[in-house]
DNA sequence: TCCGGGTGGGATTGTAAAAAATTTACCTCA
DNA sequence: TGAGGTAAATTTTTTACAATCCCACCCGGA
């Protein structure tokens, strides 16, 4: 198996946190829950068949996907395939700068996977192309860069409002208040909401749970034996009951569940 | 209003933890909720008015002391007399000691208050005696001293093995495993588990819980805004909700119910 | 269009309680 | 003292409810 990470430089490092390239992954098992991280995707993918985004309970087949598609930010697991036969490479963008990219609303993208050239129109297939004619990763994730800054013209600056908000919720998810946050900023409450809804997908408060969420499934990473109560205070929920009910929200799992349930990957958890 | 505290030097200090005298204490109020401290006292009233114990829900008058009762180990708070025109001089054992001076089993008076002369027969009043005679408290306290050496005997040591596990109870309420204590003490669990009730008056974990409780309020004295959560963790609760029941069973209040009856003296609650 | 204000429903928080599943403590009886 | 049964505590999960905060929606002024 290839598996291959790039972090751009700025300026086109400000909009894209990383690029993954993958090839020959054979996971054990068809369907992963992919859980809400709080990150825009831009997903291309360089075979020619489609990939599956499947309902969380049946499993049947909801939608399909081919070539390119980009997927919001999500408060919900969605149920996708598992990677097996799959060759990917993967356009994470910053959190809160996805906007300078795709030009539009990332509120039309929350909870969706849409197809490449809805967003991105056929700029989309030629990066497609520029990947398949490259042969290395290493000139896969050169050829991103150079069309990717392209395809974000000369605006490469995301909006610093929203930016020092996310970089707030990104410090001290936990104890935040809008309030606070909003004054600090400079705008009033309600059109920091509508600004960080413009940028990152979701207003403010959702995302810092998303946030907080996944602080708590990097700990669960790092820690041996695990005392579900002390993290949840460290991770900032109020008490471990209020913690669960959040992961279960969010995972669909109870954390015991999800520890057992859980393979190397973070994020995406083997279901079918 | 006098108020005198003295803290026996060894070999006393072995049994003793505290004498405490006070005359002239005027509370606002007439029926004080004294909760489990994890404390035997012995008692001697300097005046000649019998002192109540109440019904916890009536308040109805449910037992009547005079001159001297020693009052064991307890699970459950009890409704007493809050000190108006009283004149006191309180003996409060070592934990895990007072056996030698009582010599009966602590179970004996666990959950009771015992008229003294049951206890101690004719000596209790000799000691009262003596304390009506001393004029100054010191001179009371010194008093005090001498009659209980003598009503000892010579078996001034409690025993180390129980007086090891109570420091271990003492040093970790929280994660404290009987198995392990009983590993260490080199008795099996279930002799530890006698002689510990013969000489405390209650099993080890029960005592245990009756430390942690003692140590939330104290760390109640001393925090100034509280998160119960945290405080829960700190004191070696599971979370805040098991924080809040054992709260509960043992003081009668909830947690921020306590914070707004409590008035300065811990583990005593104005009811009536 | 950009920004702020008002209103009201809904979600989150803080506090409390409790159910379900294990594990541990304790008691009895031999 | 030992074995074994029962009660109790712990760990994990769920739920309730009031107070507060968030934010969707709608409006108005610059």
């Amino acid at each position: 198996m290839t598996l291959k990470f790039h972090t751009p430089l700025p300026p086109l490092g400000h909009l894209v946190s990383l690029f993954t390239y993958y090839k020959g992954y054979q996971p054990g098992h068809r369907i992963d829950r992919f859980l809400p991280d709080g990150n825009v995707e831009l997903v291309i993918d360089l075979t020619d068949f489609p990939k599956q985004v499947y309902d969380n309970e049946t499993l049947a087949v909801r939608h399909s996907f081919r070539r390119a598609w980009i997927s919001g930010l999500r408060k919900e697991f969605i149920s996708i395939h598992a990677g097996q036969d799959a060759e990917m490479f993967v356009i994470t963008f910053q959190k809160g700068a996805a906007r300078a990219i795709t030009g539009m609303p990332l509120t039309e993208l929350t909870e969706q996977v849409v197809e490449g050239d809805l967003v991105f129109g056929p700029p989309i297939l030629a990066l497609r192309e520029a990947l398949l004619e490259a042969v290395s990763p290493e000139t896969k994730m050169r050829a991103a860069e150079r069309r990717l800054l392209a395809m974000a013209g000369g605006d490469l600056q995301p909006n610093p409002f929203v930016q020092y908000a996310v970089n707030q919720i990104l410090l001290h998810p936990g104890q935040l208040s809008l309030e606070a946050l909003s004054n600090k900023v400079g705008y009033s409450q309600k059109h920091l909401i509508q600004l960080f809804k413009e940028h990152v997908g979701l207003p403010p408060k959702a995302f810092l749970r998303i946030i907080r969420f996944q602080r708590a499934i990097a700990e669960i990473e790092q820690r041996g034996g695990i005392e579900w109560s002390h993290l949840a205070l460290d991770c900032g929920y109020y008490d471990q009951a209020h913690f669960i009910r959040d992961f279960k929200r969010f995972s669909g799992f109870t954390p015991e569940e999800y520890l057992r349930r859980k393979n190397g990957v973070v994020n995406y958890v083997p279901v079918g």
